[in-house]
DNA sequence: AGGATCATGTAAATCGTTACATGATTAA
DNA sequence: TTAATCATGTAACGATTTACATGATCCT
């Protein structure tokens, strides 16, 4: 249940169209939570039926016709609401460290080459997130709101640094294991 | 379209019935791919429709009578042809972060309770993990399987490493941060 | 005999993904 | 005028979650 706040929160910061909306969630929101375009559409009529978001006036609502969407005060109440309410942390599902544990009783033929494609994929991350960091948050400015997006920014390039080093680990390992076998 | 496989995975390590798994998928498998017992049902069904696992011989299939799954040699193929297939790594989705991103607009007030809640969470998980790698995994025996098991293990304690770490630089942001005010 | 727990399922709702459909705008 | 792209959707399916249902076994 985090998508229609997710869309809130976006909507707050700034009113904004499906297809905006779509776009952001590829940059900057989408690093803590990726949405695809169905979905937010979807979620949009969801929202504006509840009357927690309205179209912007003075806009036709034809087919293939921009429209954007603003946060109505309602709507506002319910992301803080749910933004104080309590979460417990959801358990972890990730496939490459259950492929490893697959390869430990098939074996290991083929992991090898997709441990590496990941580490460079999770090397580009890094780099982008770091490179982000640099032009949005030089040291000095911090106004509380900067502080905050800052921490979450903090939170991607540290577990993307994890990714890296654990993968680089991984793959020394490999590198000192014997062949292919199902042991 | 992973569940299936770490199933299979269990059911290679050792075969058994459906609540054994429930157990296993709430411990060791757990720490990496989470299941409830309705989705580990459902999918053994299918997993012995497909031909990739059989009940053990000789028990009868009555209800609320326990009934143990193994794997064939089709299911222990696929398994090891999705271990080496390549597999993307899926992006990131998480709720703390995004409360933190929303609560940069809405105001802060009442995250903090949560995030000194997630941080004990996240510390119990952790000794949890470290007290399995000094029980399981002492120095000296590494097997090849004692390997790749233990680096699952160190992604698990090395993830856990950053959420407390995190958690407790994101309370410390907040001490020095003014009100609760929706900036 | 009765209740707790073990064990296996069913049903319904929501969420997420993939594929497809359709109108509007822009540029060759 | 036609093709590409912008923009908004629909449809179908599979995965996940929550709630409920039911038989078997064990203990008192």
């Amino acid at each position: 249940m985090s998508l229609p706040h997710a869309i809130l929160t976006a909507l707050v910061e700034k009113p904004s169209s499906g297809l905006e909306l779509t776009r952001r969630f590829d940059r900057s929101i989408g690093y803590f939570w990726s949405a695809t375009h169905q979905q937010i559409y979807r979620e949009l009529g969801r929202l504006e039926a509840e009357g927690l978001i309205r179209a912007l006036p003075g806009q036709q609502p034809a087919r293939g016709q921009k429209k954007s969407y603003e946060v109505l005060p309602a709507g506002r109440d319910e992301l803080a609401r749910w933004t104080a309410a309590p979460h417990d942390p959801k358990p972890l599902r990730d496939t490459m460290l259950l492929r490893l544990r697959a390869a430990a009783v098939v074996g290991t033929a083929g992991v090898e080459a997709d441990l590496r494609r990941h580490l460079e994929l999770h090397e580009r991350q890094l780099a982008e997130y770091e490179a982000i960091e640099k032009r949005d948050f030089p040291p000095g400015r911090d106004s509380a709101e900067d502080r905050l997006r800052h921490l979450v920014l903090r939170a991607g390039i540290d577990l993307e640094t994890f990714w890296t080093q654990w993968l680089g680990r991984a793959l020394a390992e490999f590198a000192e294991l014997p062949g292919d076998g199902p042991a």
